[in-house]
DNA sequence: GGCCAGGTGTGTT
DNA sequence: AACACACATGGC
């Protein structure tokens, strides 16, 4: 485990921010614990990255590592534009340090395409197994093999239904074939969508098979800076229900939609995180009570 | 072994 | 616009 950690050549100060909760909180899903912190790729790069205190060690160019974490967004301001609730007060001190990064677009919207019905763990074995089969491997002298996300182009060229289908995908893995062809053939730019509006962006992903409104959301928010947008996906839809609506029956996904666009404010996509891991990680902890409840028994 | 998972596409009222 | 239903796979 300690073996190949590289020595790390840069430090930087990351105030504000905690990178094995960022990490763990749902947006991103191949960085390895490795050594005394992760292992895995920006883009083409392979990355080791590790933190002590309020300072990241990496053997990375700190601006690489500083805008992907995106430790420029100033966290404290953007905490206190939330909503004043209790629900929220909890999952913002549960998620203290937590940052929504800026992922390569492609990679974002093609994990998130095989996302649909998975549990977290299995949407990062799928994202492994397609690195394995169609990325390029990329590591840092003596270290473990990375693999870099596959480009669309390479997707298309190289990928089948059959192949895809080997990588865990199910019945995804044709949504996510016809999207890397729509865009490597030059169909949908992904590129262009970062100088649109936020509704002729989520306009032009929601082109894509597999990209409805809650996946689109996510590459907005993951990918794109829209720091409003809000993807509401069983967890988050179950939050809202039980909190903001009482639980009361026969609340409408529209009624949703519109309460948490306003709602949860001009960064309402950080709060939708906040609340998402917070509930996430509030079920694990009850599990782990009840299992640990139930093997008290003789 | 049934239930659930960061949903979407399709077909029907 | 709202609803029902199918769709693969793995963890618990």
């Amino acid at each position: 485990m300690k073996a190949n950690a590289p020595a790390p050549e840069v430090s930087l100060a990351a105030p504000e921010f905690d990178l094995a909760l960022t990490l763990g909180s749902g947006q991103v899903f191949h960085w390895l614990p490795h050594g005394r912190g992760f292992a895995g790729t920006i883009g083409q790069t392979p990355v080791y990255v590790e933190q002590c205190g309020g300072v990241l060690r990496t053997n990375a160019a700190p601006a690489l590592i500083s805008r992907y974490f995106a430790l420029d967004h100033p966290l404290r301001e953007i905490c206190r534009t939330f909503p004043d609730d209790v629900r929220m007060e909890n999952a913002r001190a549960f998620c203290h340090g937590l940052r929504i990064i800026r992922q390569p677009a492609w990679e974002c919207l093609a994990t998130f395409i095989t996302s649909s019905m998975k549990q977290v763990a299995h949407i990062a074995q799928i994202s492994h197994a397609i690195r394995r089969r169609f990325g390029t491997p990329v590591h840092w002298p003596g270290g473990p093999r990375l693999f870099a996300y596959p480009a669309a182009a390479r997707l298309a060229e190289y990928a089948d239904e059959r192949s895809l289908r080997e990588c865990a995908l199910g019945y995804r893995a044709i949504n996510l074939l016809k999207t890397a062809r729509l865009i490597a053939g030059g169909k949908v730019d992904l590129e262009a969508i970062h100088t649109m509006s936020d509704a002729d962006a989520r306009a032009e992903l929601l082109r894509l098979p597999g990209v409805g409104e809650k996946v689109a959301n996510c590459v907005l928010l993951f990918a794109c800076e829209r720091v409003r947008a809000f993807p509401i996906d069983v967890w988050i839809g179950r939050v809202l229900r039980e909190n903001y609506f009482a639980g009361k029956a026969g609340v409408t996904d529209r009624e949703l939609r519109e309460f948490s666009a306003t709602y949860f404010g001009e960064f309402g996509g950080y709060a939708q995180q906040y609340l998402f891991h917070h509930a996430r990680s509030l079920r694990q902890r009850r599990q782990r009570g009840a299992q640990r409840h139930s093997t008290e028994e003789p």
